[in-house]
DNA sequence: CATCAAAAGTTAAACGTTTATATTTTGGCT
DNA sequence: AGCCAAAATATAAACGTTTAACTTTTGATG
């Protein structure tokens, strides 16, 4: 096996220094076009590939991009929805053609994450960090903020300083899905949210809260449930609110692994959709119209946000200012149910 | 921001030599135990953290676990089931406490897993490879082989050469689900698998046609079907087999996706599970309990095999042999409904 | 054709680590 | 005490890259 072409290969070669071939191959323009395309010529032809390493000590550039993200426990199974999966596809996928490379660092906790996120800042081990599941007084932002690096998250926050970040519109959907619900002739509306200390559940909240009063509604903390967006979730909440004195006729739920335990739920309590209550989800997965009936659903492709998140990041490491870089997205509503109760 | 510690701060704080550092801090025995315990306390005091482009550099380990996954299209948003989350979940938590790290390498086809694969080959941008959907005279296998690199699929392969992977034992699966439904008075079983050229497409083939033969019915190859294991695979297939001539009694679904898909076929053609035909699935997810209605599966919790996988490739970079680090897993049969048709 | 500034190229050092080789220290033995 | 092998530690070079500082080449100008 030939030895791996470095830049001092390319210098015997071509005749030149390796401080000239560094040049080069950076584009630099103190190195004159002839030898320039000289140096790239030898380097395609020789299979020359870039030694992460040796810049990584030279200039501490560490081409990786660190994705941190939190799994209680992998040995659980309940499905969650999409994952990270399709949100490390975008990320790749914007990342495409760039030497930048998504590292996974997966830990258990909130507050691993921080621990994690501190180790990555101080040992310059990434040059940016992506992290989700976002928190009002989300210490991991001001904790980045504070040192200056380089970070998206997927998800708002409250910090008082502007960062980077791509979300849903979270207000937005539900804004749409309640009002939606309302002029269907419901009045007793049930809302299946994230846990509570997340930012995009507070976002929800008050939307939700909003469009009540803005008919007249009254609010319910009955018909409010927190947890994790699980199936077993949904139909533990459809088991208890179905048995309130007065059940809701709808249930608004925050993912569709939510929706499929509600309507699960449903059919072990003998319950029909669209004559006893309908449900109605949000996601970006668009599962739910393989769902049994298939269900209303506000829907965002998941590779919207998450390519988003990696030309930001780019943009990010390229200096542009993090104020530029925010984006919501507003998903599609897809109507699969008429939605109104029928007796 | 104090500089970050490096063996030499150690060095000098010590008033040792930076060899002597580096010794102690790999354990050599070279260091007689009371300088490596100065040494020791020392680093931990600053916070010492190796620095990996340093070593990367002198000695070609990266710590890194390449992990090449082949997502066709990152728009796609169709299902297709678990995903690679819980795959990187269970791998990174195999991985904690050493310093080795996943890296994804996403590709969009087969062709280029293999371009990937050279490329973290030949220039070293990781210690070991993890890939899944093995195929029948897989390249990869064959060129990492070759190259004596550190490897683990998940799936199994034809190679003539042993080497580590984990798996699902499918044609054990497929026997026990084909006898169970022949048990229950079932003849016309259909069977919903993945693309052909994939490993355990065929494996499943092959059980399928055996369990056949020993029950004494005649295979039919309009009730094999191959594709994408997605709702809409799974969808299109019960609208075409429904209307044969001599339709399915029963569906045998590759994963609950599929399964999902034959379900939601099931609504829109106005067919009862349990009357018309019934559903089976093999899957890791277990969401099939929350389907309407929950259908009867081979379960086996994806944390199992994927957590295994991590340990392979850390006990293949120990030296291991990779005749030893080979597994199948069995997984449970979940009885969710009779599964005999009653009119 | 000198002159000289600008342009193009080179030299050498540095990043953090490991390790072959060299040097010093240790302590057991006469 | 003196000797010597073994044990412990030190020295120095190397991995691939970038870049500050320096040297050479170029070519426009008087």
């Amino acid at each position: 096996m030939p030895a791996r072409p470095t830049i001092k290969t390319i210098a015997k070669e071509t005749g030149l220094s390796t401080a000239t071939v560094s040049k080069a191959l950076n584009g630099s323009d103190q190195v004159r076009p002839v030898t320039r395309d000289k140096i790239l010529d030898v380097a395609k032809r020789l299979g020359y590939e870039l030694n992460i390493s040796g810049v990584q000590l030279r200039t501490g550039k560490t081409y990786q991009i660190a994705m941190v993200t939190v799994i209680s426990s992998p040995q659980d199974d309940e499905w969650g929805g999409v994952g990270y999966t399709q949100l490390i596809s975008g990320l790749s996928h914007a990342l495409e053609g760039t030497p930048y490379r998504v590292v996974q660092y997966q830990v258990r906790s909130f507050e691993e994450s921080l621990e994690t996120i501190k180790r990555i800042v101080v040992n310059r081990k990434a040059d940016g960090v992506i992290i989700s599941g976002t928190r009002a007084g989300d210490e991991r932002i001001q904790y980045m903020q504070a040192q200056d690096f380089p970070f998206v998250t997927y998800g708002t926050s409250d910090a008082e300083k502007p960062h980077a970040f791509v979300d849903t519109d979270n207000k937005r959907i539900v804004s749409i899905c309640v009002e939606r619900l309302i002029a269907k002739g419901h009045k007793r509306i049930a809302m299946l949210n994230a846990d509570a200390d997340l930012m995009y559940t507070g976002d929800r909240l008050d939307a939700y809260c909003d469009a009540l009063t803005r008919a007249n509604i009254e609010f319910d903390e009955d018909l409010v449930a927190n947890g994790r967006l699980t199936p077993a979730f949904g139909r533990e909440q459809l088991f208890e609110m179905s048995t309130l004195d007065a059940p809701p006729t709808a249930y608004i739920c925050a993912n569709e692994a939510t929706a499929l335990g509600v309507l699960s739920g449903f059919h072990v309590r003998g319950l029909e959709h669209g004559k006893d209550a309908v449900v109605i989800a949000t996601d970006d997965l668009n599962v739910s119209q393989y769902f049994s009936p298939p269900i209303t659903t506000c829907y965002l492709p998941i590779s919207k946000p998450s390519m988003m998140l990696g030309r930001f990041m780019l943009r990010l490491l390229d200096g542009e200012r993090p104020e530029k870089l925010q984006k919501l997205f507003v998903p599609d509503l897809i109507e699969r149910s008429a939605d109104v109760l029928v007796d």
